[in-house]
DNA sequence: AATATTGTTAAGTTGATACTTAACTATACA
DNA sequence: TGTATAGTTAAGTATCAACTTAACAATATT
């Protein structure tokens, strides 16, 4: 049995937040190692403000944790809140896929039983 | 090995389509039993002609695939599409964790060794 | 102390996206 | 044949989300 599930507000953020393709690319970058800020934006071809509104959202979602200590803002990867998001994935999956083989099941009695 | 991740265009599209809660909740009904445009329509409350446009977006996302005979289209789940989104957030959290897990074992060794 | 670095916040612009209505097509049904 | 049902498409609107610039704050460096 898989839980009941998280309360939907917090899916919708995580979802929302991992539909931007600039902060799936946050997720990535930070998936090899924490980075700060302007780490993160280097890559980027946007201002700096555009990335941290970016980890901003991210943050909330709960996909990205960070703490500063002097200037400098750490981020790193939330792999419980990934895991939330994979959940949600497989069960609908996986519910969709346990109808195919009990379909399936029934066709193979039909034919026979 | 995991492979080498899928082009990711693909990978954008499925979770463009994912960020919306009125499309998640048209997985979710999807996960459930295959059913009709309108069948879909009935529970969100807006238009035939919006609710139209996000099966859309979820075909050309790949979730969903549709078939129409007669006049009724039936949608049903695309359980390798939700299955990609699913392998690309468990690549990065369990990168991540790895890490994690690297990190620790050198704690160890300096603490012990 | 002066300067450079790192990040934050506010305010405005722009483009995308989620809707609407309306006109239409195609199929099923009486 | 006429009417209801199921879905499609186009065109317009309005809201939202992603950016920009600019002004600022805090910390580090020389």
């Amino acid at each position: 049995m898989t839980g009941a599930g998280m309360e939907p507000a917090k899916v919708d953020r995580i979802f929302q937040a991992l539909g931007d393709p600039t902060r799936r690319a946050i997720l990535d970058a930070l998936s090899r190692q924490p980075s700060s800020v302007s780490d993160l934006a280097r890559p980027l071809d946007m201002s700096l403000a555009a990335v941290v509104q970016h980890i901003q959202a991210l943050e909330e979602s709960g996909l990205v944790r960070t703490e500063k200590q002097g200037r400098v803002r750490t981020c790193h990867l939330m792999p419980e809140t990934f895991a939330t998001a994979e959940r949600w994935l497989s069960e609908r999956r996986t519910l969709w896929e346990r109808r195919l083989d009990r379909l399936g099941a029934l066709l193979d009695e039909e034919e026979n039983g």
